[in-house]
DNA sequence: CGACCTTTTGAACGTATTCAACCGATGTGG
DNA sequence: CCACATCGGTTGAATACGTTCAAAAGGTCG
């Protein structure tokens, strides 16, 4: 099979585009279908929720906005009113310095959770940009906390949601305070895959959305040395690759390099 | 004034032992005194409450646990039951994975939170490990949780913090992942300036609870490295250090090379 | 006091970065 | 529709930075 003959394992659900144009801006419609109903139940905030507690989320998760590549969902400093769930699509979320300095801090799929951040300071703390045509859930957050009070299990999903992300972090301050290139790059690709897996797509075959200096920003690399990694694996045959199309040949040998032998574990 | 001469700015209040050997446990104590008299209120889950909603915290909040130096407050695996407030003393926490690769991931002092990484596994996913003689507040999470809906405003603080370790954790990512050595020790020592001032330390004189090697695990550097950027520092008369004892002689330049060139600003 | 741990410093080394050139893919306008 | 400009990606060579290895001094704690 060629590789570049990607699909995903299970067919896309097409994404019904509601008609009424609303009153809460362009690009902002209310929904028809609704989480119970979502092709993405199992992977986003619903986990965990009974058919109850659902239909209370439901209630407040009523629009969703849709964007085209490249744009950006919020950017640090905007006011901070709601969590959004990535409902199709592909993000980056993007954390600066006041001096110029920036950094990719996380990838985001359909079914997970953007905006927590912005909670502790009112306002977003760093930018979230599409980086291709998506669409979001708004899950306004005043709403959140109301409900979570009338369903607590909804209160202690979210908690359940911040806490993953911090531990996320954790991950990838292990990865960048002690892995080596070719590490990153392999424990990058195995999450990646893991993440697609998980929601019904290849676990070896897939497309990159973002660039080589992307993913070298989020695992610390110059967008040269992430290219020269791939180009390595490739000629060891544990992946095939070409522009933006992966393919896993040789999952174990990636597991292997992701804990190869780095600087922070020989002595 | 000699450096040795190192003291805080405001007299440490001396914590109150509590006499009853209590049922839970060898070092836990009943409190005698609660949040809304406790010095650290200021910095600590009070903050943004009420009266009435800090004595609703005081009800939850009902014991402690002494730790001597080394003592961990709980370790990876341990199951999570409740969080913890730093009453006294200095923490790092530590993740660590599968190869034995770890990193330390925090450090925390009087009136920070530890243990919500713990709440999306119902396990905490690092360690805790007392830097020196320690006191933290028990928080049981099930309680936070029932509280937080009969005072949605705890809730909500709750989940400021939570967003706080989210937006903390950011900034760590971003200097692991472009700063270069200096600029991270200049970086780490601001930070802990900061946060000792905010609790009414000297901003400038203080006493690093922690050795070389920890702060290069948290800082991705080696002990080595760690030592002589310290040594450039006091050679370039920007701090003075002896061992763990440091002194900040120029603040400015010290934020100077916090925001220096590095590898990711260049073009 | 002695053993051990932490820290400092030096020198050699290795890995990722930098700078540069080139190639291919993509997109735009004539 | 092709020419051209732009962007993204690859590769090579030189460089720089942090690591590694080693030794020794300084603290700390039994």
């Amino acid at each position: 099979m060629p590789i570049d003959a990607l699909k995903p394992k299970r067919a896309a659900i097409p994404i019904v585009n509601s008609a009424s144009s609303s009153d809460a801006g362009d690009n902002v419609v209310r929904m028809r279908t609704a989480c119970s109903h979502c092709h993405l139940r199992e992977v986003c905030l619903p986990v965990g929720l009974n058919q109850e507690q659902v239909n209370r989320l439901e209630q407040i998760v009523h629009a969703r906005r849709r964007l085209r590549k490249g744009e950006s969902l919020y950017r640090a400093g905007d006011p901070f009113r709601s969590l959004f769930a990535v409902r199709s699509g592909f993000f980056k979320s993007r954390a600066a310095t006041v001096d110029g300095r920036d950094q990719v801090t996380g990838f985001q799929m359909a079914g997970e959770l953007l905006g927590m951040d912005g909670i502790c300071m009112e306002q977003h703390t760093c930018d979230s940009i599409a980086l291709e045509d998506s669409e979001v859930c708004i899950v306004p957050y005043a709403m959140l906390e109301t409900l979570s009070v009338q369903a607590p299990a909804l209160g202690h999903h979210f908690h359940t949601v911040m806490s993953r992300e911090i531990v996320r972090e954790h991950g990838v301050m292990l990865l960048l305070g002690s892995m080596r290139a070719e590490s990153r790059l392999a424990a990058f690709l195995l999450n990646l895959s893991q993440r697609l897996n998980a929601r019904g797509f290849s676990a070896t075959d897939f497309i990159l959305r973002m660039t080589r200096e992307e993913i070298g920003s989020y695992i610390g690399l110059k967008l040269e040395t992430v290219s020269r990694a791939f180009s390595k694996f490739q000629d060891d045959g544990v992946i095939e690759v070409k522009q933006k199309q992966v393919r896993i040949l040789d999952m174990a040998a990636l597991h292997r390099l992701m804990g190869g032998a780095n600087s922070a574990s020989n002595h």
